[in-house]
Order: C-alpha cells, then structure tokens, then sequence
DNA sequence: GGCCCGATACTCT
DNA sequence: GAGTATCGGGCCC
C-alpha cells in the first residue's frame, strides 16, 4: 500500500548528482505498462557527473548518444549496454551539463506477477542489477529521452514518506573497465541500502 | 558458493 | 574495428 502518491518533482533532479543519487535511495521507480504497475524501490544508485569524470559516457562531449545528458534534468538516459542490456539513469544538475544517475538495483513491490514472467529468474533477482531491473519492469530503448517528471509520464518516481530500514553504503562504482583511470575508478560514487534479510 | 567466458549490437575512433 | 556503466550458463569446488 503505498504511502504517498506524489511524482518526485523536477527540482529533486536538479541539483548535485552525488545529492540525487543518495536521496533516490528508497524512493519508488514505477512503470505503468499494459495498464499494471511495475515498481521498486530504489536501493542502489550510481552517479556519472560531468566531462571529466573519465567514467562518464559524456567524456569525449556531447554526441548522439549522450545528447540527452545535456538537457534538461528529470529525463531519461537509456542506452543498450554490451549489446544486450537497456540500462535507466536519471539526467541531474543544470541543463548543459551532462550528468546522470544510473538506477542499478530495485526492491520489487508491485507487479510481481509480471516481473516473474518477463525474467524468469528467483524472486531475488528480479532487479538486483541495472540490466535485470529494466527487464523486470519493461523499461527499453523507447524510453530514451522521456521526461520522467511530466505530469502524464508513464515512467516515473514516487515519493516514500516511509523508506525501509536499511544501512546506507557508499563504495566505489561498480563495472568500470580498466580503462578508467584513478581517481575516477576509486571515487566512492556508488550507493545503496544494505537491507537487513537481502 | 565461486570463477570463467561468450553473447550481441551499438557508438565513436 | 575496438570497446562496452552486464548477465547467466557451465563448470568446479
């Protein structure tokens, strides 16, 4: 049962990514598809803040690819990772400058019915990871560049005035190659609750 | 439980 | 043409 039914507003984007990565802890992703509701709740993010950081997709500038990064916060980045996986982040700070927020894991709590279908996989790894998480909730390509934020989005996230008791983590980014040179790979830019059984 | 490795397609050099 | 913000199967403890 949720306790609030209220969009997080563009304003939560728009501000340091580090910021919105740690305060989308326990908030909730939902995806209205098929007229059901796929949700979580957040408990790992990571952040991808600005052309120098080496990590960042937006390193080499603005191209195609990354063009959404630069505009407004609140909208969708969503690329095919490895050729396989549709990972979600969130655009942050000002319009201009690139940076996101990569949603890489969900508790699930509504739609478990459909996220079983669609993963066929144990309960505990419907969304443990940034590619289960958007197979889980039907989240793919066609969401590149949707606002998040607009009053009739399909794709959004909810405020939770009761977030679940859990230890907050920080650590350092997970799945970064080699290629990512210090201190970019060590910054402890990755985020999540530890919850007590899982 | 762990480690190894192939899949697969898109972006930018 | 190389590299990639991953996943899951196969194999071996």
């Amino acid at each position: 049962m949720p306790t609030s039914t209220s969009r997080l507003p563009r304003a939560f984007f728009a501000r340091a990514t580090l910021t919105v990565a740690r305060d989308l802890l326990g908030q909730r992703l939902v995806h209205v598809a098929g007229g059901r509701r796929l949700a979580g709740l957040v408990i790992e993010t990571e952040a991808y803040i600005g052309q120098n950081d080496q990590a960042c997709h937006a390193r080499a500038g603005r191209t195609r690819r990354t063009a959404v990064m630069y505009g407004p916060p609140g909208h969708a980045y969503v690329y095919l990772n490895y050729g396989i996986h549709w990972l979600l982040n969130v655009v942050t700070e000002r319009e201009g400058f690139p940076a996101a927020v990569l949603i890489r894991a969900l508790l699930p709590t509504e739609g478990l019915a459909v996220m079983r279908a669609r993963r066929q996989r144990p309960d505990g790894e419907l969304a443990s990871g940034p590619g289960k998480l958007t197979q889980a909730l039907a989240i793919d390509g066609s969401h590149h560049g949707v606002d998040l934020c607009a009053p009739d989005a399909a794709l959004f996230f909810e405020t939770v005035t009761q977030p679940p008791a859990a230890q907050f983590l920080a650590g350092p980014r997970v799945g970064l190659g080699k290629a990512t040179p210090e201190p970019w790979l060590s910054r402890p830019w990755n985020f999540r609750l530890a919850l007590p059984a899982g």
